[in-house]
RNA sequence: GGGCGCGUAGCUCAGUGGGAGAGCGCUUGCUUCACACGCAAGAGGUCGCAGGUUCAAAACCUGCCGCGCCCA
């Protein structure tokens, strides 16, 4: 690609300029050309990094997604003009749960990890016996489905992308499931778990019972949902009355191991220590005290159950309490154990009906069926009372998240908090002000980042573990593979010094079955973009990076856990600056969202619009902001491509020699033309694109109302070809400018220009700077533009008031001013005159202000 | 409950101590030899409300109201 940019041997204009066919032209030609490849000569100062976000293919293609990586394209420009090498390369962010289900809608299965793989599976003719139930499948298979519909959708991106003109190293291009994210992945968790940063634990979990996963804190939401509160009495096991508990689970009676009430609280000091029996199932259970229990709270007594919430959990960790275990993980109750070791109760016979008649009941029946039988004995005290409460749920789930115990790998998190915190300090965040959505996340971190997931495509753990004698799996002593060997699939690969009969064998070995969770492995698109230890070359080059571009909602997941991994294993920020853009809302100012039926298909909009045109209004919109879908903006925006093909047409048209620039009006042009450029620079480096864009586009207007009107009879040649030399050597400049300035936006219609008179492409010529201008407008004075064109608008508005044409002649105009500016006015006297057809243009000098009186010609 | 951001013309927004602005939309006029996807003009605002600081506040301070989001 040539850096040329000294005029072609000729200026070919097209007769009829067009926005027509740009797309589909250009797009070839920088994919041919390889305009946008990464050089990986040029040392670390020279390079720019993004760390683009990969999106998860599975979910729909949306207009939020133009929007925000047309930002980042916008900077990429920017910087490849600056004379940075660019490494800009993608992702696709293909596993997890988002996949999984949409594997399972499309083809109708599910993944069965019992089954054996079936070479010979065909889709479209599955057997399926039961109707619309998903026809079970291997897990091989399954994964297989899941890649070939991610292939689908990675397409269809990338051709979204493509059109939208992301200036992107499509070589680079990386998925979250391929070999490399894999190995990255694997190696950073053995890295993590050898310097005791990554354990595996038995634990209380957030769980969902419909996909039967663990999540983490970064993917629960809270939701207001209907509850009901009943108030139970809880007997004293001295017989001296009740204490009274309100609750919204009284489903979890049976796995009630204490009550507690706060510390302070009068009402309840002398129950603390005491014992009391909870109702129906007989257990006798301790009256503790917690600072956390709160008083106004329904009665300021409360259940300690296994575990209804996180509250329960760190009253069950810091007093020391036993566990019942009711709730099990497919979110039903399980049967009854009451009289055996840990489930005494004073009438096991009488507990064990009461459970049993919830036994295999989802959570949501058992509460109703025990309101029942608390009703029925007489421990529930009034009517229940229908209450507004938060719940925790999974974000893509549908039914609260109950706490389960089970064991699963967790990355320490709480203890680097405040390094953390110190990070998020020395980040560059653009806007500044979501820097505050990072800490105050941080600060509420309650756990160790929980990592894995029981599901089927995504990065497996690299951990086999040793089968006792007696055919129980020894969890204590996990056999990890030399990173020479990753990535490795421990459900199909064998450890070395085993064979693969060993395979779940006495004295063999079992694989780890979870895989990581998405983030495990999007926390690392840096380390995986740039080759980390798989091409040292390249990561010395690229990493850190310079830029993370992406939306707020996920500052506290894929932020969050890249500036973490990136802490951890290289001691690092992963970036220095972070650009947040908004969201984009639709026109009555909501959220798109697909179940509000209001999303966008970009593809569409592109159609109608033009790339251009939609880039222009997604760049309208500032960082960090909010912003409409606005199909009027695009219109604009479609409008200014237009106006470049139109104004560029004329420019180039003008069969004059370029000359020396000697006029006044000319240099005042350029002199002003500098300072934009110089604010323009300013607001890109700023990662102020939209300001870039808004002076820009207002200079051009100007330029082509205002100047090109002016400077038009004399760069025909009307006075003589040294005055026109001088305007066609400054139309030509200040188009080569403007041309370069609008590049980032409009890469289209910019090249096209840039291709009638220059070599190479215009995304590689040279940004603008106000020194190559001052070379021509030396002595150039802003003012002098500024006074033709208020003349020239009072000359305007005087036709149009009398409803005359703007060609219609005028005889006399007078101008009123002060000296300065009537000065200014002589300079460019000529220009004013001819662009306003005034045959005789008079001054008078004024300190009342400016005015000028017009006398049409004829009147 | 704590925090962040926002509130300026019908709409989208810029403006951070001294003239209230842009684009779109609306109305009117103009087939000007780059562009009618154009050009020109016009109408349109108690800058959320109430106090305060200042010679001077849309902007700075305090409180309140409304909207959005984050966290708990």
């Amino acid at each position: 690609m040539s850096d040329e940019r000294q005029p072609a041997t000729g200026i070919r204009v097209p007769e009829k300029p067009s926005l027509d066919g740009l797309e589909a032209k250009w797009g070839e030609w920088w994919e041919a050309a390889g305009a946008y490849r990464f050089d990986r000569s040029v040392p670390r100062e020279r390079v720019y990094a993004i760390d683009t976000p990969p999106p998860t293919v599975s979910g729909s293609l949306h207009v939020g997604h133009v929007l925000s990586y047309t930002h980042t394209d916008l900077v990429a420009r920017f910087r490849r003009m600056r004379g940075d090498a660019v490494f800009y390369p993608m992702g696709w962010d293909d596993n997890g749960l988002p996949t999984e289900r949409r594997v399972q809608n499309y083809f109708g299965v599910r993944c069965d990890p019992s089954l054996p793989f079936d070479p010979n599976l065909d889709t479209d003719r599955l057997d399926r016996p039961n109707g619309s139930e998903p026809v079970p499948v291997s897990r091989p298979n399954f994964i297989e489905l899941c890649q070939r519909l991610t292939a689908e959708d990675e397409r269809a991106f990338e051709d979204l992308f493509r059109r939208l003109a992301l200036s992107v190293d499509w070589r680079h291009t990386y998925t979250t499931i391929d070999e490399r994210s894999r190995r990255a992945s694997q190696r950073a968790f053995l890295r993590l778990l050898a310097r005791g940063l990554a354990y595996r634990i038995e634990a209380p979990t957030m769980w969902d019972v419909d996909y039967q996963t663990a999540v983490a804190q970064a993917e629960i939401e809270d939701r207001e949902i209907d509850g009901t509160y009943h108030r139970v009495a809880f007997a004293r096991a001295d017989g001296s009355g009740h204490v009274e508990v309100e609750t919204s689970r009284p489903e979890l009676i049976p796995a009630c191991v204490a009550l507690v009430v706060n510390p302070e609280d009068d009402r309840y000091r002398d129950l603390v220590g005491s014992t009391v029996v909870t109702p129906l199932f007989g257990a006798e259970v301790p009256v503790v005290a917690h600072a956390l229990a709160e008083p106004d709270k329904g009665t300021g007594a409360a259940m300690i159950c296994t575990f209804g919430d996180l509250t329960d959990v760190t009253w069950w960790r810091e007093l020391g309490l036993p566990t019942r275990v009711v709730v099990r993980r497919d979110g039903t109750v399980a049967p009854p154990r009451w009289g055996e070791p840990g489930w005494e109760s004073r009438d096991p016979a009488a507990a064990a009906r009461a459970q049993q008649e919830l036994a295999g009941t989802s959570t949501r029946k058992a509460r109703r069926r025990v309101a029942e039988l608390l009703a029925e004995s007489g421990a529930l005290l009034g009517e229940p009372k229908p209450v507004r409460h938060v719940v925790k749920f999974y974000e893509r789930g549908e039914r609260p998240l109950e706490v389960i115990s089970s064991r699963q790998w967790f990355v320490h998190t709480l203890a680097f908090r405040e390094t953390l915190l110190a990070r998020g300090r020395e980040l560059a965040w653009h806007p500044p002000h979501m820097r505050s959505r990072f800490e105050s996340w941080v600060e509420g971190l309650n756990g160790d980042w929980c990592v894995s997931r029981q599901r089927f495509f995504g990065v497996p753990f690299p951990v086999w573990y040793p089968v006792h004698g007696d055919g129980t799996v020894d969890h204590e002593r996990p056999i990890l593979p030399d990173e020479s060997r990753l990535p490795v699939d421990p459900s199909s690969d064998v450890p070395d010094g085993h064979t693969a009969e060993q395979r779940g064998a006495p004295g063999g070995f079992v694989g780890d079955p979870d895989v990581m969770d998405t983030w495990a492995t999007s926390s690392l698109s840096p380390q995986i973009a740039g080759g980390w230890e798989d091409d040292p070359d390249l990561f010395a080059r690229v990493f850190p990076m310079d830029l993370r571009p992406q939306s707020h909602e996920i500052i506290r997941t894929w932020l969050f856990y890249t500036v973490l991994k990136a802490e951890l294993e290289h001691g690092s920020l992963p970036w220095t600056d972070v650009a947040i853009s908004g969201w984009v809302l639709d026109p009555e100012r909501k959220k798109m969202s697909k179940s509000k039926g209001n999303v966008v298909t970009p593809i569409g909009t592109l159609e109608q619009f033009g790339a251009d045109a939609v880039r222009y209004w997604a760049a309208s919109a500032r960082l960090g902001t909010d912003t409409a879908f606005d199909e009027q903006q695009m219109k604009v925006g479609r409008r200014l491509a237009i106006k470049v093909l139109n104004a560029s047409r004329f420019v180039l048209s003008m069969e004059a020699e370029p000359a020396e620039v000697t006029d006044a009006l000319d240099r005042g042009m350029l002199a002003s033309l500098a300072g934009l450029v110089e604010e323009a620079t300013r607001s890109f480096d700023d990662y102020d694109h939209a300001r870039a864009l808004e002076v820009a586009e207002r200079f051009f207007w100007r330029f082509c109302d205002h100047y090109l009107e002016l400077v038009k009879n004399r760069a025909y040649g009307a006075h003589g070809p040294a005055a026109a030399g001088s305007a066609v050597a400054a139309l030509r400049l200040a188009l080569s400018v403007q041309l370069r300035l609008l590049a980032p936006f409009l890469p289209y219609v910019t090249e096209e220009v840039w291709s009638w008179w220059r070599a190479g492409s215009i995304h590689h010529a040279a940004w603008p700077s106000g020194d190559e201008l001052r070379d021509g407008a030396a002595g150039g004075d802003p003012a002098v533009l500024e006074v033709a064109a208020d003349v020239l608008g009072e000359v305007r508005k005087a036709k149009t008031l009398a409803k005359q044409s703007l060609r219609a002649e005028v005889a006399r105009a007078l101008v009123r001013d002060v000296p300065e500016r009537l000065a200014a006015l002589a300079r460019v006297a000529e220009d004013v005159r001819q662009a306003g057809n005034v045959t005789a243009l008079e001054t008078a000098e004024s300190f009342d202000g400016f005015r000028v009186d017009v006398t049409l010609a004829g009147a």
